[in-house]
DNA sequence: GCCGTTTTCGGCCCGACTGTTTTCAGTCG
């Protein structure tokens, strides 16, 4: 079992002791003690299961370690079970709505017997929400306004899909001139896959009120809410916070409002017990404010090396055997594998992608379309990839400075097998081995399934292990730790699809992958030019699990891959 | 629920805003 398993779990029941109404700081024990889980770098169940005993983790005492065990054991654990059929199906709704938290839900379903929504808005109409200790004729009406929010049920929404709207809010403050500097901050700077909203830090030297200028610009689609120094308004239904600041402050508050709240709580705490304080007004030593003009002086004074803002989720950043100093960019990728052409379902002709891929200076890349399976997406039959390797081969034979590997996106078939006999196989440089069919197996049946396909000696890369596509379809059961030592035993790369759809492998294994030897290859899986801009996505996701470019298989030159696909099957 | 260590229970990140209150709790960032 997987220690993101463990940790899902244990979030599970922290979201359930809040909506319970439970002390906070329990329920807070339970979110940091799954952060830790998932920052760690061993397997848990992998220790239990061995008999060992288990190092300490920190945030896990006796109570939590005692639920993890039953979780290895039998996949959950029974004080989650009890809570999960305890608790009333309204009393999630009614937390969803905005203004109304944990207190408030419980004391409406409590004291109004409320257990619909339906019920809610007959409670406020007839005037007795307003009747309850707490509440008030404004709080009912709010209420009763924002029940449609729930209704619509606000999603997140994909970073780059996000990107899109920020574009909008540069051009925005591109054409005023009162706002001396801003910056998106939140989930967005953090470049997690998808956001809520975006988070905006502005200042604005010698004006009163800009916050009410900018709502009264009309530029946003809807303000919803706001004060002095912040206001909630919302473009192309994405929702924006903006916060105002003194330009002094401008690196304390982008720190603050880049996140995440998990990153602030182990920070803050750690300041605090070194008798500093940090809020977003600055970092304090007693009384004495401390100057400072970046964000790097802020782990500089409290003794820290530098944590870049993709790296501060709250859950590996903090760990001393690692730093973030020499994190891969996109300047450092040389050459890109896993692109389609015209032979199956991609849009551009091989010649169309070699030049393409010069004019971005790419110095290899390597070809492959579907395999022959995949009728539904024009894979490739036999014959056909013959012709293609013929013409491969002419190419290279054109370019001194340029190469293109020869290889296939093979469907792993139901039963674990490629999806062309060995001899075929033979005659590429590479095989990406994907799942494309036949999701529904259980989580032992596709891991047998996938660890089968890695252990064919034709195998080099693993293609998006989970096959998620975030916010629509999850990814099918599989157990990453065992794929990922698979991977490892087998020198087998893993993918990190870099389209923003995908990105899969998720960031959140890389560290495990890396403890274990491993290494990830970041391919756009480009069916058309467009393809070719989502490697910044991939990028992004590989400064999110920590990885340099060593730990980036095109980060090599033509030679260094070439070294690594020397040995056919 | 966890932690530290003045080994035993008090503290746990910090602030804006709202609406209710009559001095602050709840929600959200
Ligand atoms: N210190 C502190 N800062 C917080 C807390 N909640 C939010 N913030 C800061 C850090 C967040 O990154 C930032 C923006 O809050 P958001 O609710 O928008 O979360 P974030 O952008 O991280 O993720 P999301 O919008 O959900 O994709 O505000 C908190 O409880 N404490
Ligand atoms: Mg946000
Ligand atoms: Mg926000
Ligand atoms: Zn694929």
């Amino acid at each position: 079992m997987e220690n993101a398993s463990i940790a899902e779990i244990l979030e599970e029941y922290a979201k359930y002791l809040e909506i319970n109404n439970e002390d906070f700081f329990r329920v807070r024990a339970y979110n940091s003690a799954a952060r830790s889980v998932l920052g760690l770098d061993f397997n848990i169940a992998e220790i239990l299961k061995s008999g060992e005993e288990l190092p300490k983790i920190k945030g896990v005492g006796k109570n939590i370690q005692g639920h993890i065990e039953e979780i290895v054991n039998s996949g959950t654990f029974h004080e989650l079970e009890e809570i999960k059929s305890n608790t009333p199906q309204i009393l999630i709704v009614m937390n969803k709505i905005p203004g109304v938290g944990a207190k408030k839900a419980f004391k409406i379903h409590k004291e109004l017997g409320v257990n619909s929504l339906g019920e809610l808005e007959y409670a406020c109409i007839e005037n007795r929400l307003a009747m309850l200790d707490g509440f008030g004729e404004k709080s009912q009406n709010k209420i009763l306004k924002n029940i449609e929010y729930v209704k619509l049920s606000m999603q997140r929404r994909l970073l780059a899909d996000a990107e899109e709207t920020a574009e909008k809010i540069h051009s925005f403050f591109e054409s005023i001139d009162y706002v001396e500097k801003y910056e998106i901050a939140g989930s967005y700077r953090r470049k997690l896959e998808t956001v809520k909203d975006l988070d905006l830090v502005i200042v604005a030297q010698g004006e009163s009120n800009v916050l009410d200028k900018i709502a009264k610009e009309g530029f946003f689609d809807e303000i919803r809410e706001g004060g002095e120094k912040k206001i909630s308004a919302a473009l192309d239904g994405l929702p924006v916070d903006l916060r105002c600041f003194e330009k002094d402050d401008f690196y304390t508050a982008l720190h603050h409002f880049t996140g995440s709240k998990a990153h602030h709580e182990r920070l803050r705490g750690i300041a605090k017990s070194k008798n500093f304080k940090i809020n977003e007004y600055g970092i304090f030593q007693g009384d004495k404010k401390l100057k400072v003009s970046s964000e790097e002086e802020i782990y500089e004074i409290l003794g820290l090396h530098y944590i870049p803002p993709e790296l501060r989720e709250g859950i590996f950043e903090f760990r001393e055997d690692l730093d973030f100093e020499n994190l891969v960019t996109e300047e450092d990728i040389k050459g890109i594998f896993h692109i389609h052409t015209n032979y199956s379902d991609g849009a551009m002709a091989l010649q169309d992608i070699v030049d393409y891929c010069r004019s971005r200076n790419f110095k290899y890349t390597g070809i492959s379309d579907h395999s022959r399976s995949a009728f539904y997406a024009g894979g490739l039959k036999e014959e056909e990839l013959f012709d293609q390797i013929e013409k491969i081969d002419a190419v290279n034979a054109e370019n001194r400075d340029f190469f293109v590997f020869k290889g296939i996106e093979s469907d792993i078939l139901p039963d674990g097998s490629l999806d062309y006999s060995k001899d075929v196989l033979q005659k590429l440089d590479f095989v990406i081995a994907s799942i494309h069919s036949h999701f529904n197996m259980s989580m032992s049946e596709m891991t047998d399934r996938i660890i089968k396909a890695v252990n064919n000696p034709c195998t080099k890369i693993l293609g998006h292990p989970t096959g998620r596509l975030l916010l629509s379809r999850d990814g099918y059961q599989v157990d990453m730790y065992e794929v990922i030592k698979e991977c490892c035993r087998n020198n087998v790369i893993i993918e990190l699809n870099c389209n923003p759809y995908r990105l899969d492998i998720d960031w959140r294994y890389l560290q495990t992958l890396i403890k274990e030897g491993g290494r990830v290859i970041l391919c756009p899986d480009a069916h058309s030019k467009n393809g070719f801009e989502h490697i910044k996505y991939g990028v992004y996701a590989a400064r999110k699990g920590g990885l340099t470019p060593a730990h980036v298989l095109n980060t090599l030159d033509t030679d260094g891959i070439a070294g690594i696909l020397k040995n056919k099957c």
